[in-house]
DNA sequence: TTTTAAACCTGTTTAATAGCAGGTTTTTAT
DNA sequence: ATAAAAACCTGCTATTAAACAGGTTTAAAA
């Protein structure tokens, strides 16, 4: 079996002061308050894990001990629902929160994480942030907007899930990983197996395969094996233009 | 047609100090902080407006210029979907926050709210919150704490739709109406039309129907109108219990 | 390099649910 | 009190999508 992220925790070296090296970008909320969650005085407050490619970092319903913030890689956050059925709530990359689902509020992680590439992740502990957010009144107000950004997003995909059919889900998710991760050569920068659409999507992985089937039929798409190419954006986009929205962004 | 928020804060009178004088929960954001929210300096920054039943307070797409909070009465939460179908996000009762969605971040509504029984609320302008909420971490934290609740009501609400079948949706509802409106002689506290049930749980008025007269035939709820009581709280929680969770608190 | 497993694909069947049509009853407005 | 409009109800039909079964191809491991 895999490790436990406490596990993790202790495989790894602690880090009690610097910044995060990677992200330069003035939107992420790491790097904006790299002082403040560096340069702590709680011992074991900040520590930067490593993963490796199908590792689990999070384990559905384990304790909450803390949250990631993605310093490199790719990671699915997963639901276990009904029969087992798993659920791809989304894909998160460098710069984003993992585990904030129930900070604070519920004991238990309702979610799962899993990489999907080799992973570099900042590791806070509940402690370390509770104080962080606690003294810090711009830093809680910027976490607050991203978690009323990620509501919105949320009920979206409600609303996308509940009125758009099968075949419009997953054009939503093709778009929603092209506008995530981009392209590379002309194929989208994130490999994902037809199941995983399906999760994403939710729906089944044969409808996945006949959608993409037809898609590739009516030249909107063309695939090589699980790399997946968009002939045109925008004539894609006008598949469910008249719903006029997206699932993620 | 009925009169916008902006409308009704004009209407309204202005209440520049003061608490909230119906709710002494310990757990109600605004009145935890009601010295912060009511002690403003800024003019306007805090008003109370008066609804009737059926009227909407929040047009979906209006710019947002503050949030409410509800001081008595019954609100539903709305967002248009496709081909107009309306879609009820949440139902909302005192000591709520409605209009939260986008706060800060968007420009405009993403959720509609109508009055389902005459209703009082406090506005607060944006400006007023922003600079409470800049200047009193703990006021934020909390804020931020009821962001995380609501996605995670949410993302439960997404598992659900995507994987429990109608009649295990229109049951769940009428159990998450219980548990937020308790009942009144035998009926559950709030009157609903089959129309926003089907709403609310995503599905059609005949679907509501069908699954109200079938749960009626096997006894475990019976109707006068659209007045519903459910006949053994703990025998319907059975019906879905394999799939042990719920779609709301 | 061979074997095994995982991923991919397609046709058919079955179940769930939305939509429509045509009623009745209840509520609301005048 | 009466008319009009909602809301409620039921049977039928059409459609959508899931499940199943049986294949092939591709990737990974021994």
């Amino acid at each position: 079996m895999q490790s436990t992220s406490a596990q993790n925790k202790l495989d790894s070296k602690t880090v009690i002061a610097g910044t995060c090296a990677v992200c330069k970008s003035a939107s992420c909320l790491i790097h904006n308050n790299s002082e403040l969650l560096f340069n702590s005085e709680l011992p074991q407050s900040s520590t930067i894990l490593k993963c490796k490619k199908g590792q689990q970092l999070i384990m559905e319903g384990a304790p909450v001990n803390g949250l990631f913030f993605i310093k490199s890689g790719v990671v699915k956050v997963i639901r276990t629902g009904i029969n087992g059925r798993e659920q791809i709530v989304r894909f998160a990359k460098p710069c984003e929160i993992i585990g904030h689902r129930g900070f604070g509020t519920q004991e238990y992680y309702s979610i799962g994480a899993i990489a999907l590439t080799d992973s570099e992740l900042h590791y806070f502990s509940k402690e370390h942030l509770q104080y962080t957010l606690l003294n810090n009144p711009k830093f809680t107000y910027d976490m607050m907007l991203f978690y009323a950004n990620e509501l919105n997003r949320s009920e979206n995909k409600v609303k996308s899930i509940s009125q758009m059919t099968v075949r419009e889900r997953v054009i939503d998710t093709l778009l929603y990983i092209h506008r995530k991760f981009g392209d590379l050569r002309g194929f989208l920068n994130l490999p994902l197996s037809r199941k995983e659409y399906a999760d994403y999507a939710g729906t089944t992985e044969e409808q996945v395969i006949r959608i993409f089937s037809a898609l590739k039929k009516e030249n909107l798409i063309f695939a090589k094996g699980r790399k997946i190419g968009i002939t045109d954006v925008q004539l894609l986009k006008k598949e469910i233009s008249e719903h006029n929205y997206f699932l993620d962004t």
